[in-house]
DNA sequence: CCTATAATTCGAAATATGTCGAATAATAAA
DNA sequence: TTTATTATTCGACATATTTCGAATTATAGG
């Protein structure tokens, strides 16, 4: 069972973050932080800074912005003010909710 | 590695289709076919018409229709006419990819 | 053929989203 | 303090999405 109301509006609103092409690239890089052929699963995540993550995006700095303040609302990246930077992670737990509701259940998944 | 272009477009509009809390209501009623506790993984698909799997979400049958319209062409949902009625179902090897994309993986996931 | 049921298409209206540039804020370094 | 760098906020505009009701299509059964 379940049936959290929270629960789904929550996978909703990820979902909705991810549709769209350019935070789908910059969650993407994100989450993958390791060079082709490497196995790399870090015990602490790796950081971008914003204007690094956005490199080669071709939009401008204000809307890369608000992308990225999209993907912290919906709870799928973590910001931080680093000195003149701020740096960017994915915490793995929070994408856990997003792996298992793609994956057979014995019951119900939302 | 990988980067195929077409990948990513389909990832999106995956994304897109499941982020309206409507079609996100739809999907899951037809992901989750079983009742609370019973171990259920289908060989056969399990199928609603069209109006069975709106019910109680409280829209127009033509808002229905196109949010069913909208998780097919997303590759989410199949649909087939079976006399008066329109049978949807989900194909499990279609939502592979998703499940994938948010797990832990060697190398780039895009 | 006529009627009832199930679903889709179409056009219109309200709301939401993506994008930019200009202005502003936060910080570091000269 | 002044300047340069990095990033955010704000307002505006174009485009996309959600939703509905009316009209239409598809089918089954008298």
């Amino acid at each position: 069972m379940s049936n959290n109301k929270t629960d789904s509006t929550l996978l909703c609103e990820a979902f909705k973050a991810l549709s769209n092409p350019h935070r789908l690239t910059l969650f993407n890089r994100l989450m993958n932080c390791c060079t082709p052929g490497t196995k790399c699963i870090p015990a602490v995540a790796v950081r971008y800074c914003v204007g690094k993550l956005g490199e080669g995006l071709d939009i401008a700095p204000s809307t890369l912005s608000h992308h990225l303040k999209e993907l912290n609302r919906a709870g799928l990246v973590e910001m931080e003010r680093k000195g003149k930077n701020v740096e960017c992670w994915v915490e793995p737990a929070k994408i856990e909710r997003l792996s298992v509701f793609f994956q057979p259940s014995q019951s119900d998944n939302l």
